[in-house]
RNA sequence: GGACCUGUAGCCUAGUCUGGAUAAGGCGUCAGCCUUCUAAGCUGAAGAUCCAGGGUUCAAAUCCCUGCAGGUCCGCCA
């Protein structure tokens, strides 16, 4: 039922208003949905306090609408709560795992492209932002019943490998070692520019199809690949799909699409002999606003493959097509949807995110693989999972065994971690601290999961199967009552999640969520001689670890049901 | 120089789209609560010029303008 819009109905029945916004009072005893009567002050020409008064007097209560009261100038409306547990409750009772899906990608496809590191290194903890985003959101469309299917583009062929590939000659190569490699190579750089033309006639004679330079790449390529897919795959994440830029450089894409390009007339070779596209008079903030698609020795550059692999997202998905990207690519993104928009496409949804920044001896800046400065994802991971294993041993003693001890300590490790940047929202930089990163309580993964294995726990203990046809929905407690309105909420905040690609509205909602179920918790206990309320509490504290598990789930962490 | 994002207690954040009642959490600090369903928890206290200044409005953290500070971009990199 729709208490806000049989409100609304009352208000516009009675008094042949046009419309009006309801608001929700700041807390709980004020009512639960609320209309300021301050527009209406210069029309009837009456104080707002008069007018609530005056309505509160006229309007009248209904079976869903039990009170009607009038707070200063706002008028005021408290709904029924037995009819709104009974309607939340036995909801969640019969969809379990589904509940809070609107189900709004029924029948729909949907494409994301997420993390799409470089494959030059170990990955950095600012580089697994995106990948944590984008496995949430990926989650979340999903839960929505879209038809989702995760993408990684693998940068094969850039002038990063071909630098690793002169940088590891003779060398053993290991995951491991790559960012060592990397960053030596980049200071030798520095030192001797001639290595940038070793560099770039590595990327010609591979664009030219030299089986050796091909051979060497790809070795480097899949050292990185199975790498990086080992650390994902840990942390929950997996992709259905890896997509390597080097097939563009060799098939006939990028050339077809540059002759659709020289039918717009934009086209056009520079003084260096560049292929260009002009992008003149589309706002874009650049000081020549061009897009540069080749470079002077006609290889393709980046932007063009990119755009023959972005078309080709597109054919598989043409909408609710996504790609996650870090900040600094926003304009780069508007180049390239200026140019599918020149040739008649749509383009997909940038979902940007801002980078996770460093703290240095008295600088702050961003971690920087090129340079060595960065806090490894692997690190983290590690270290995340040492604590959670110390912090069960504390706590539980020899409870657990070896395995539920491996298992639960991942869960809480790696929940933390994925927490701590999903809780904030996307466009907020982040400056990494060991001390929050490895945050277990407060406002953390292992305070939920905690609240979870609580609400677990309590229905192990009570052993009762759930006959939502005895129940009573007559909750007399304020803190019942409050966590029954939050459980109602939890739909419209996955659907408001999804609808703007923010996971951080699904993690705040859970903080509020489980302190609303600890501070009931401690006030009221659900194993109890009275079996009518018994049952009601069953019925509630099963729905709110649902909820729980739900939730989590979105945001790629697990929840045990002990720890 | 131009463009985008961010600025809320000592620290980290929510709220900003869609203006509304005492600005909401967490960390840290201080004082309490485990013979009762898991203390990774709960209760209480202290702590805020909502970056600054103008404007719009009955009403501004929220909308508009102007500054300031931090992040990001404007490449024969990806």
């Amino acid at each position: 039922m729709n208490f806000e819009k049989e409100i609304k109905k009352l208000l516009l029945k009675e008094f042949n208003l046009k419309d009006v916004q309801l608001s929700v009072p700041p807390n709980q005893d004020m009512g639960d949905y609320s209309f300021p009567c301050f527009s209406l002050s210069k029309k009837l020409k009456k104080s707002p306090n008069e007018i609530a008064i005056e309505f509160q007097n006229k309007l009248k209560t209904t079976k869903n609408i039990k009170q009607i009261k009038a707070i200063g100038p706002y008028l005021n409306f408290y709904v029924n709560n037995s009819l709104l547990a009974e309607e939340v409750l036995i909801e969640i009772h019969k969809q379990k795992k589904k509940y809070g899906s609107s189900h709004s990608g029924k029948g729909k496809k949907a494409l994301i492209e997420h993390t799409s590191i470089n494959p030059n290194a170990s990955p950095h903890v600012g580089r697994a932002r995106n990948a944590i985003i984008g496995d949430s959101i990926t989650r979340i469309l999903k839960f929505e019943d879209y038809k989702t299917k995760s993408h990684y583009y693998v940068n094969d062929i850039g002038k990063q490998i071909s630098m690793l590939s002169i940088a590891s000659e003779g060398k053993k190569i290991t995951f491991e070692n790559l960012l060592d490699m990397y960053v030596d190579f980049n200071k030798k750089l520095k030192d001797n520019p001639d290595l940038e033309k070793e560099i770039l006639a590595n990327l010609k004679k591979l664009e030219d199809g030299d089986k050796k330079i091909k051979k060497g790449f790809k070795q480097i390529v899949d050292v990185c690949i199975r790498g990086q897919s080992r650390l994902f795959s840990e942390l929950g994440i997996t992709y259905d799909a890896f997509d390597y830029e080097s097939q563009y450089l060799w098939n006939n894409k990028t050339k077809d699409i540059l002759n659709k390009l020289k039918k717009t007339k934009k086209l056009f070779v520079d003084e260096h002999g560049r292929q260009v596209l002009d992008l003149k008079g589309y706002n874009l903030p650049m000081k020549v606003p061009v897009y540069v698609l080749t470079r002077g020795d006609g290889t393709s550059l980046y932007s063009l493959r990119d755009l023959a692999y972005t078309i080709d997202k597109l054919k598989k998905t043409r909408k609710n097509n996504f790609v996650v990207l870090g900040e600094d690519h926003k304009l780069y993104f508007n180049q390239m949807k200026t140019t599918l928009s020149l040739l008649n496409l749509p383009s997909p949804k940038m979902i940007p995110y801002s980078f996770v920044l460093l703290k240095g001896e008295d600088t702050i800046g961003k971690m920087a693989t090129r340079k060595g400065t960065v806090v490894l994802l692997s690190d983290l991971m590690r270290e995340a999972k040492e604590k959670a294993i110390k912090a069960i041993k504390e706590k539980r003693g020899d409870n657990y065994s070896k395995k539920k001890i491996e298992q639960l300590s991942k869960d809480i490790a790696y929940g933390a971690i994925k927490f701590s940047m999903l809780k904030v929202s996307n466009e907020k930089n982040v400056i990494f601290d060991w001390n929050s990163a490895l945050n277990f309580e407060g406002e953390s993964a292992p305070y939920l999961q905690y609240t979870h294995a609580r609400a677990s726990s309590i229905l192990r203990k009570a052993n009762k199967r759930i006959n939502t046809k005895n129940i009573s929905f007559e909750f007399k407690t304020e803190e019942e009552n409050k966590l029954i309105k939050s459980l109602k909420q939890f739909k419209e905040i996955v659907k408001k999640s999804i609808d703007e690609q923010k996971p951080n509205y699904i993690a705040n909602y859970l903080v509020s969520l489980s302190q609303e179920f600890n501070e009931f918790y401690h006030k009221h206990q659900v194993i109890v001689e009275d079996a009518k309320i018994m049952e009601q509490r069953i019925i509630l504290v099963d729905s709110v670890r649902q909820v729980l598990e739900n939730g989590l789930n979105l945001l790629g962490i697990n929840a045990p049901c002990e720890m």
